[in-house]
DNA sequence: TTGAAAACTTAACCGGGGGTAAAATCGTGA
DNA sequence: TCACGATTTTACCCCCGGTTAAGTTTTCAA
């Protein structure tokens, strides 16, 4: 029963109502208790409207709120949360293979796309597709049933050297770092193979495709996430993703 | 200046208000006064509601009203309202030509997903399609600047005995006469002669293709817009469209 | 331990967009 | 010409989602 009402929960909420949810998923992981400030600053509204939102999604069973100590989806506000953000990629991944944009730009582009999507619409832009299971920067796509992938991938940076594997996602939204590490080629599915790390968090020399070398500071690998050989291939507590 | 500001005024407005200058366009074909009640009416929304959002549109410079008159578009307002119907119809185009819905689903949906179009997802939809001319029922589809292409058509209903021509529009919204018309494939771009029509409004007889014959009862004639051959290719008085 | 700063919530207000009930106006037939 | 019915507008109500200003509560450091 919990489970046959999912997607009425899920079509019966706003825009805004989504937006909150997905947001909060985003920060929490889908478990955390999150604080309202921090929701009204990823979202850039003003705290005041945060809190008022907070109480209406807890009147609708999808959050818990304990006051000045945070906000936490339930179970139904998880489900939704993870169909929002299922639209979201859905969109980001239309846009770059469908339309042709550029994966730096399409961020702010599928956050207006998702309103214009309809169930049906959602379906056929899926099958058009082939049923992808990332976005274009590598986070999985929810299912339709609300459940989130997990995928088993770790931030280039505590990789150890002489470790090969393949770029899992990039995360990070800045247009001018994806368009840099597009034109270099690191994009999720690229091989890797970490080959040096500089002391004190110094720059990383990698071996990509088995063909190309870069040098990457601290500040970008932050952002590449990677699956290494060997690793089982599901199961991360980092499953939420920071991004999108 | 007044060319300069057009797409600032379309991109600070709201989507209701957007709907509700589209409607005014629509119901008078940019030009007429219409009455606020016949336009909640087409809108399912309430009298009130109306006057109200005219008033707002008026406070923009949008629309014209007198009271008890009605409303009418200024140039600015039209501009707007063709804009919305251009979003409109290339999203109907794209969900029928990229997204492979049927033409009698479409209405709908197209209303949602217009939404969330942005002015960079329109270009990339435009381009994707081949700057397509008309939506998939045959309206022309306005131009970026906010000029309607005039057809030259008319009702198959007046259209004499022994004409030729191509059918241009088929305009109604109802799912099961699209469904009817494009299993026979009365849709635009097909070719027709009118062989004979039945005495008082009676059923006509056409050949379609130089293939197929079809009897088409009145009110499906009703909705069967057609370009005869011979005559002058542009300049309408019923440019406008009844439905989109 | 306590008091100031930071974090968080409440209160009060605004505009958009929807509704119903009642008043105003228009047009027309007697 | 005038009164009645239909059309249209005004007056008030609702909820949503945003704001700023003014409290609370918590935390942390002296």
């Amino acid at each position: 029963m919990s489970q046959s009402n999912i997607p009425a929960t899920f079509d019966e909420i706003s825009d805004a109502m989504r937006d909150y949810l997905a947001e909060i998923y985003r920060i929490g992981r889908g478990q955390l208790w999150v604080s309202t400030t921090l929701i009204a600053e990823q979202l850039a509204v003003s705290s005041p409207a945060t809190v008022r939102m907070v109480r209406r999604l807890q009147e609708r069973g999808l959050v818990e709120h304990l006051p000045y100590k945070g906000v936490r989806l339930t179970p139904d506000g998880a489900t939704a949360a993870l169909l929002a953000i299922r639209r979201h990629r859905l969109a980001e991944r239309f846009l770059v293979d469908v339309l042709h944009f550029g994966w730096h730009e399409v961020h702010h582009e599928a956050e207006v796309m998702q309103r214009g999507i309809t169930a049906a619409i959602e379906d056929h832009m899926d099958a058009l597709m082939g049923f992808p299971t990332t976005c274009p920067h590598g986070d999985p796509i929810p299912s339709k049933t609300g459940t989130m992938p997990l995928l088993n991938d770790r931030p280039l940076t505590v990789v150890p050297k002489d470790t090969a594997g393949t770029i899992s996602r990039v995360k990070t939204r800045e247009p001018e770092k994806l368009q840099y590490l597009a034109a270099a080629g690191i994009i999720p599915g690229a091989r890797f193979a970490l080959k040096n790390r500089g002391p004190f968090n110094g720059p990383l020399r990698i071996l990509l495709n088995e063909r190309d070398e870069h040098i990457i500071g601290s500040e970008l690998a932050a952002a590449i996430w990677v699956a290494c050989d060997g690793d089982p291939s599901a199961k991360s507590e980092f499953s939420g993703g920071e991004d999108d």
